[in-house]
DNA sequence: CGCGTTCTTGACTAGAATCAATGCATGTGG
DNA sequence: CCACATGCATTGATTCTAGTCAAGAACGCG
């Protein structure tokens, strides 16, 4: 519908730094890419909904998205954030199961789109693609898992130190008073990346803000003091001069 | 250095039902078999340890092992039981990272071995390896992904029914009074898979022997109930008539 | 300006961790 | 064969983290 807020050209590039096609030669990627169908989602949208289908495979160019889990009881846990470059829907598409998950842009997106059998196919001709979604899957399962151990032995507090440390990786942006995290993100968004409540969220949040470690409006947080985050992640003692 | 447990003949069969052979063709099979090396493990022994470099890959044939991580601070966590059939490092090569886990022999073991490299070659020569490759792993990572969401909202006693679940299914052995877990699982170990402490634990097996659902040894446990586990694990409201 | 979110804060509670003491098995060596 | 050491398991007392509930403030939007 809308025109892609990057040029084809730029799309290329990133698709090309992207783990997934990396390695393949030029010729060959070329021949992949223009198996794909293009596609937008307007921020809200949902791009594939948890229980559906899995029959489509995804990869992110431009905008975010926001991985969602919903429980029988109800409790939401947020899994992932996407950011250009990464495969999305991979896992289900590979597995042909339904999507476990919900995916939904939180920003404009731009995605490219391939069928699940088509890439099937590509993957029996190109087995470097292959390997690399192997790869790929290996990377994000050991991202997993950390944050499976952190869950299982860490305090709240840390989580979310570590958590907000990971999203200015992710989607961090320099500005005068600190790093902003340039996506909305609001104290649920947290709650439900940290396993935890919005109580204690906001409560953390608060003291952290008094203590200048970061500024925070509605939806939107910067980091003033990466340092002293990470000071509360790895469970170092604080500027205190004695131990 | 010793005999392994079950002859060639059975432990091919084993492997050609391991999701990583499927569909190859009989003689792909048989030529990626032919370039493993054989080994075995005795009870107790390492596989490999956390931080080792990754260029090893293993199925295993027989005996059972243990994944474990352990924290910088001393926690440790269980991440896995392998039972045979199964890929056991395999994300780590992939990877071409350090193991981020620990491998334990907790019985004696039989495991194919290949160099990763090699693995590397197989792949590229035939692509139905890497499919399936990257399919097993979509398998763990949702696996990982349910514990993941247990363990953010779901309450200790729940989680631990959910462990002892899953683990009659892996290694469950049916006797007269109940389903035997058929491994040495000792309290810690379900402290450590379930993400608490073995006084928490204690306390949650004692009730339930009270109760009849299960019967314990050291290191031993048997089912009597596993209706009354999954109701308790699904939370369902205990054999009341009232609701 | 009123409405719906999102966020904050306080009071209270409960689930689970921690600490400490002790009881049991199992295997060892005198 | 018994005394002992060791590791595993149980139980009670206590503490504390974090969840729950409730009320209201701040913000953004139509």
């Amino acid at each position: 519908m809308m025109a892609p807020k990057n040029t084809i050209q730029q799309q290329l590039q990133i698709v090309a730094q992207c783990s997934l096609f990396c390695d393949l030669a030029p010729a060959d990627l070329t021949a992949v890419l223009q198996t794909a169908t293009h596609r937008h989602y307007t921020s809200g949208s949902f791009i594939f909904n948890q229980e559906d289908k899995a029959n489509t495979f995804y990869v992110l160019l431009a905008g975010s998205v926001r991985m969602t889990q919903i429980t029988p009881e109800g409790h939401q846990i947020i899994v992932h954030f996407f950011t250009p470059g990464h495969g999305v829907g991979i896992i289900a598409a590979l597995g042909n199961f339904n999507y476990p998950l919900t995916a939904e842009a939180v920003e404009d997106c731009d995605l490219l789109v391939w069928n699940r059998e088509l890439m099937n196919h590509l993957m029996e001709k190109y087995p470097k693609l292959a390997i690399n979604a192997a790869k790929m899957l290996a990377v994000r399962f050991n991202e997993l898992q950390d944050r499976y151990r952190e869950l299982a032995t860490e305090r709240v507090e840390r989580r979310v130190a570590r958590t907000l440390l990971r999203l200015t990786k992710q989607a961090g942006k320099k500005m005068k008073d600190g790093i902003l995290i340039d996506m909305p993100l609001s104290r649920r968004d947290l709650a439900e990346m940290t396993g935890t409540t919005i109580y204690s969220v906001s409560r953390i949040i608060s003291k952290w803000e008094q203590d200048g470690l970061v500024k925070t409006r509605r939806e939107q947080m910067t980091i003033c003091s990466p340092h002293g985050l990470v000071t509360i992640a790895e469970d170092l003692p604080p500027v205190k001069p004695a131990n």
